[in-house]
DNA sequence: TATCACGGCGGTTCT
DNA sequence: CGCCGTGATA
């Protein structure tokens, strides 16, 4: 058994000459620019140890910020490995929440709860409500949107008569005053709230600085955002321990506010900062990481940087056009289980998309072939219906002032509480200048408020003064939770409004919310339940992977940053798709476009496989494209020699709408040219025979038996493409 | 006044 | 497709 210091020993030796290098740099602040692969995840983690073991420094004062509470995770358990479980790791969300939980009372913040978009899209809903904003032209997601940009750049609002924006500034001042009445807080408000609080107070300042973080490590430096630089610009000081890791070729989220400069001109922040580059990638064999520089040297925006490795040259990329979605979906499906058979495990292999949307059709073959898989974020966690409406019944619960939670769950599962009463309950609350506990508590008699509505009220402050108690103490809050879950019959509101099958996956996901509870409350001694809850907002879907299964990972190409597999597919790799249609104008754009086609392309030791369907299908109809023009950014040679694409294609690129909005079409002979008994031709499945139909127009569905198909298969026969074929 | 069924419509990437 | 808002119905 090795000790830890050995351990930490054998670790740096383990390094070359440039990671040990940034590994003992310590005389001022670091800027490391780092590629691809080239192992910074493991340089951040061996300067971790160093520090402890060498520099003798307290792993408690080291504060390392990363992008995903995975990774934090991830580097967490890394380091107790090494004895190192003191470290302090999380994002810049989780960390500014820490510091509001401990100190925000300062700034008039006190037991804050974090609001996700649709918290914020309800409360700006309220908003344009009271402004007489018309929320069908100006949409609450929107105005969200626009506000957390305000916000990622610290911009407070400025409503001034006359001058652009002033109708949306004078909501987000609107919005912010309700936000901070119910002690709430949304993301960028985290990071903001944490950089006024650092600002107004100089002494506090000092203590972050001086003593409680003294050497502080931050990954993926790219994609922070300005309220994010200048947050870590007061958290650090002058603090020499700071290191700064990051790929202007990764930088994939300025749609979320990120700015680049932060990393390009780390000097001006820390005109004493030394730069240092690790240019040599472990992960992939020649022919990926050449076909990757290839395509990336198609960036003008770009800082010269030239990754190598010393690996093999490996094969060469395999790209697939293919017909259909469908088509594509099948070829990934054989490309998985050919490779499984030759002995990659399932788990070592992933397929990226651009948009969630294409895993549909994939998870379909995947399921009908067997092959196991899961999905990669999608959905987070805490956004579920079936989570977000306990946990709203829990926030709801411990703070009665949570108006935004109480209509949620006011009519859920259904009370018969509609629109009309809620807003007799809330004005009735508004104008006794108290909360609803308060109000509905102590009296008897409340205006405008009887009967039924009065009752359901009743039983919402039996709730809490029942829960209340008991999530404030250190009884076992999954307990008291399955007792609240049975109380309110959740249960049986989620079998009765969903089919078998959505409820059994529903019902699993409140299994997994009643575990996190147990969990939480075991890890954390006086676990308080406020930051719990928060805690969770804050967790993202890529969080929830458990990568001990063996499984194929499916996910978006945002969400694969970070990662790596020894086998990746690419599907969906057309113009309009990748890249994204709504780039495509932009050259900026463009290239933010292909920086996310190479982190999808590097993620690969092995193998890679790019897929492109010229037909796919949308909800509002078939669409053809052509290939993507990252395809054939690829040096020539580096793509099998087979699946190179053909120069001079004919040019297919238009998008039909076969059916017109036109209701009128729905009697069109077309539709219903088909009968009971004919024989069809199908794109995908051949030749079949009609057994029935349902449905009319756009919504038409056909039942049909397709040759070499054990079961008959429904399709849809504006989506299908059949063509009639005369009787054999 | 609550609820249900239907039709229209938008549609990225995520802490 | 799936969500949301609308209008008819109980």
């Amino acid at each position: 058994m090795k000790e830890p210091q050995d351990k930490f020993e054998s670790l740096l030796a383990s390094l070359n000459p440039q990671q040990q290098e940034v590994v003992l740099y310590t005389s001022s602040p670091q800027i490391i620019v780092a590629g691809a692969g080239s192992g910074k995840t493991r340089v951040i983690m061996v300067k971790i140890a160093f520090y402890c073991y060498a520099l003798n420094v307290n792993p408690e004062k080291i504060l390392a910020i990363t992008f995903t509470n995975k990774a934090a995770q991830e580097l967490k358990d890394r380091l107790e490995i090494l004895n190192l479980s003191g470290v302090n790791s999380g994002t810049f969300h989780a960390v500014c929440l820490k510091i509001l939980q401990a100190h925000g009372n300062y700034i008039g913040v006190k037991k804050p709860v974090v609001y996700d978009e649709q918290d914020q899209a309800a409360l700006i809903k309220e908003c344009l409500a009271q402004l007489e904003i018309d929320d069908k032209r100006t949409s609450p997601g929107r105005v969200v949107e626009w506000i957390s940009r305000k916000k990622d750049e610290l911009e407070v609002p400025q409503p001034v008569a006359g001058t652009k924006d002033y109708k949306l500034h004078l909501v987000y001042e609107l919005y912010q005053k309700k936000l901070d009445a119910l002690n709430a807080l949304d993301f960028g408000g985290l990071i903001m709230k944490a950089v006024e609080l650092l600002t107004k107070y100089p002494d506090l300042r000092d203590y972050y600085q001086k003593s409680k973080y003294t050497h502080i490590l931050v990954d993926e430096y790219q994609d922070t955002n300005t309220a994010q630089a200048v947050f870590l610009k007061l958290l650090a000081g002058d603090n020499r321990h700071l290191t700064v890791v990051g790929d202007p070729d990764q930088s994939i989220y300025s749609w979320r506010g990120a700015n680049i400069n932060n990393l390009l001109h780390f000097e001006q922040s820390y005109p004493t900062a030394k730069t240092f580059r690790l240019e040599q990638n472990y992960r992939s064999t020649q022919a990926i990481l050449e076909a990757s520089n290839g395509l990336i040297l198609h960036n003008l925006q770009r800082k010269e940087k030239n990754l190598w490795s010393d690996k093999t040259d490996g094969e060469e990329i395999v790209y697939l056009k293919v017909e259909s979605d469908r088509a594509e979906a099948k070829k990934v499906a054989e490309i998985l289980i050919e490779n499984n058979l030759d002995g990659i495990p399932y788990c070592d292999m992933a397929v990226f998309y651009r948009t969630h949307s294409l895993s549909r059709s994939l998870e379909e073959i995947l399921l009908k072939r067997g092959v196991p898989y899961m999905i990669v974020g999608g959905l987070p966690f805490y956004q579920r219906k079936e989570i977000k409406d306990l946990l709203c019944y829990v926030r709801f619960i411990i703070n009665p002032a949570d108006r935004i939670s109480f209509k949620r769950i006011i009519n859920t599962p259904a009370r018969k509480i509609g629109d009309k009463t809620l807003l007799k309950i809330e004005s009735a609350v508004y104008s006794s200048g108290t909360d609803f506990y308060t109000l509905f508590k102590n009296n008897y008699g409340v205006e405008g408020i009887s009967g039924h509505p009065r009752k359901v009220c009743d039983f919402f402050i039996y709730l809490i003064d029942k829960y209340r108690p008991k999530f404030e103490s250190d009884e076992h809050w999954n307990t008291v939770v399955e007792e609240l879950i049975e109380e309110i019959n959740y249960i049986s509101y989620i079998k009765n409004t969903n089919t078998d099958e959505k409820a059994d996956v529903r019902i699993d996901n409140i299994n997994t919310l009643v575990e996190a509870f147990a969990e939480y409350q075991a890890e954390h001694e006086n676990a308080s339940i406020y930051e719990f809850i928060d805690t969770l907002a804050l967790r993202s879907s890529a969080d929830d992977l458990n990568g001990k299964q063996d499984k194929v990972s499916l996910m978006t190409l945002h969400c694969a940053k970070g990662l790596e597999f020894k086998l990746v597919c690419l599907i969906g790799m057309e113009e309009k798709l990748l890249p994204y249609y709504k780039d495509i104008e932009d050259a900026d754009e463009i290239e933010e476009e292909r920086r996310l086609c190479y982190v999808g392309i590097t993620r690969a030791k092995e193998k890679v496989y790019l897929l492109s369907a010229s037909r796919r299908f949308t909800y509002s109809g078939p669409k053809y494209s052509l290939p993507s023009r990252f395809i054939s950014e690829i040096p020539e040679e580096k793509l099998k020699a087979n699946s190179r694409p053909q120069k001079n294609e004919p040019a297919r690129y238009f998008n039909v709408n076969y059916y017109p909005k036109d209701n009128h079409f729905d009697m069109n002979e077309f539709m219903d040219e088909f009968s009971v008994g004919d024989c069809v031709y199908h794109y995908d499945y051949g030749k079949g025979v009609i057994l029935g139909g349902t449905g009319y127009g756009k919504n038409k569905k056909l039942i049909i038996q397709f040759n070499g198909e054990q079961e008959p298969t429904v399709v849809m026969a504006s989506y299908a493409g059949l063509s009639k074929l005369d009787e054999q």
